[in-house]
DNA sequence: AATATATATCGCAATATTACGATTAATATC
DNA sequence: GATATTAATCGTAATATTGCGATATATATT
């Protein structure tokens, strides 16, 4: 056990993947892109610069991560890289994260 | 602007809301505490802490996190606190984070 | 080759997050 | 009142996250 490091291995995979989806969407910024992606279809990375009110090297820093975890996937073309989302991934997120919250609730009150 | 800091000023309601709740679920023992309670209906700190692979203390702080951002409420009972999902906070984070999804995927390929 | 453009990465700084032991405060029991 | 239980909080340490300027790399244009 390191201090600081989440104790990632005591969990259920389905518990660190849908974490590890939530996470990459809990920042206004990769909400704000996944928006954009989702309305324009495709963009490139200094759309989203012109678009965003951050520096290009914390777009692409955002892009880094929401790419790592599955979400849009970019392709180079010429100097700029053009990203969408990826949709084998978004339906995964979109799953895990239904999944959670398919669970009936009570209808007893709290204790 | 500070370092470190999350611009939230700069982005809508919408978007901060999504992320705020989508970075309350973004650790694998928050996923684990909610299936707990979805399952159990309710639950006291005690229950949790030796359900999950984590210290009393930290335990605590995740409840407080989950608490603090509406998806659980805790009620005292003498010297126990029981815990349960907040059904109005839940709710409202599943209408966010579906409304992210709910955006028709394009039927074109990325570039 | 020189120049321009696009963007990922680096380096840094400030803050947040995660984990845990120790402590504190509130309640319950004897 | 003394003791026990429960859990929030405090303090600390290690790591992660967020932001940005500078830089490096790849491609395009002249």
């Amino acid at each position: 056990m390191i201090m600081g490091l989440t104790k990632t291995e005591h969990f259920s995979k389905n518990q660190n993947q849908v974490a590890a989806y939530a996470k990459a969407l809990g920042h206004p910024a990769r909400i704000a892109i996944l928006e954009y992606l989702l309305q324009k279809k495709a963009c490139i990375c200094g759309d989203l610069v012109d678009e965003l009110p951050l520096a290009q090297a914390t777009v692409s820093q955002h892009l880094k991560e929401l790419k790592a975890v599955g979400l849009i996937k970019g392709e180079i073309e010429g100097t700029s890289v053009c990203y969408c989302i990826n949709e084998k991934g978004w339906e995964e997120a979109k799953d895990f994260l239904l999944g959670l919250f398919a669970s009936p609730l009570s209808d007893k009150s709290c204790c």
